[in-house]
DNA sequence: GTCTATACTTGGATAGAC
DNA sequence: GTCTATCCAAGTATAGAC
């Protein structure tokens, strides 16, 4: 249907597509879900911010639906790089929380979760979304996994703490504690709870390294 | 508007009121919620599961809004109880884990906290919902902390772990827990998690009581 | 207290002009 | 690719008969 095999990509980041409207419609999208949550994220909502027609939505997307999963994964593959930096730039597990506070504190700014939180919530209404938002949530837990193996691997909790099992507690976590956040507007709880998780860390990185040297 | 003054009920738990429709009504609203989600739950669809007229959402609670509401409530207040006389029934942290993955179970297996996470999600959506919601929230805070704080008191975490900010983290990772369980449909992940809490509990216990005997 | 009927609004989706 | 116009379904809410 839409964009018929044209790609417009020419170097490895493009700003100015030829699809404008297309990314205006999924900008939009985003911000709907954001502040009107899926209830209120309608086709017509989500043109008015677009400033185009109600129609253009279909035309590109096919169904309110579709347009939605494309803001998911905007969002999801965005906010994923953006953690991806944060979290290589974290040498120790205190960086780690470091770089989780700063980016949790991002979100809530910015309302990047709502969007992911939004659709979860409203996949109940739309029948065969579920599975589409679920395989969405999918990559995140292999990317906390991953961060979760590295901050672990040298120090005492490695034989206690299952990087998979680990990581699916830290989505949910991180998922809980945005949506009560940005319920009630306010994080000191959530902070104060990071500030713990930093005193753990460096409890934690009193004890050394258990098998080897390490290397960062 | 709606119940002119009479009270209807006579002893301590009466299930069948007079109000019944109205009744009905919030247990069609609480379905609706979990199955169908904020966005589904509309007059039209609570009323054709109570099966009685859809004018009678407005007749005896004003607004879908509020029926809404009045549904958290009863879920609210009817698992808090229960949970309640799970945790008064725990006199261990291992005990304390075991009786939070039961509730956990029952609650997936019947949706209840499906009904949270939809009005969380929905408040955005709706002017003015977000603080009632929120103040709907506060007593699992209150009856967490107080739970954790029982739970710890003697064990080698009481002097590390604030109650207050503990609770928060498990109301938020329970939400989100059941958030994902929810919307894929798998348990496992959960599961495995509780496993883990369990052999954590079971770790601490062997750290005997700090002050004094234990009295259980 | 419950029903029918109705007014009004919003939303999803399509057809056709440009 | 975008717009106007339109259809139809579904929603909120109210009025009035019973």
């Amino acid at each position: 249907m839409a964009k018929p095999g044209i790609k417009t990509k020419v170097g490895t980041t493009v700003s100015t597509g030829v699809d404008v409207t297309r990314e205006a419609l999924v900008h939009a999208a985003i911000d709907a879900l954001k502040e009107e949550g899926f209830a209120g994220a309608s086709a017509r909502a989500i043109a008015r911010r677009a400033e185009c027609n109600q129609g253009l939505v279909f035309y590109h997307f096919g169904s309110v639906a579709n347009l939605l999963l494309a803001a998911l994964d905007e969002v999801s593959e965005s906010r994923r790089a953006q953690y991806r930096a944060a979290v290589d730039g974290a040498g120790s597990a205190l960086e780690l929380v470091d770089a989780a506070q700063s980016v949790f504190e991002d979100d809530l700014d910015a309302g990047h979760i709502a969007v992911l939180t939004e659709m979860i919530a409203g996949a109940s209404a739309t029948p065969g979304l579920a599975p589409e938002v679920a395989a969405r949530i999918e990559p995140w837990h292999t990317f906390t996994a991953t961060a979760l193996r590295r901050a672990l691997e040298h120090g005492p909790l490695a034989a206690v703490v299952e990087p998979e099992v680990a990581a699916h507690a830290v989505v949910a976590l991180y998922l809980g504690l945005e949506l009560l956040a940005h319920l009630d507007g306010d994080r000191s709880r959530a902070l104060a709870l990071f500030d713990r998780a930093r005193q753990l860390a460096t409890f934690l990185q009193m004890f050394g390294t258990t098998s080897e040297e390490e290397t960062q």
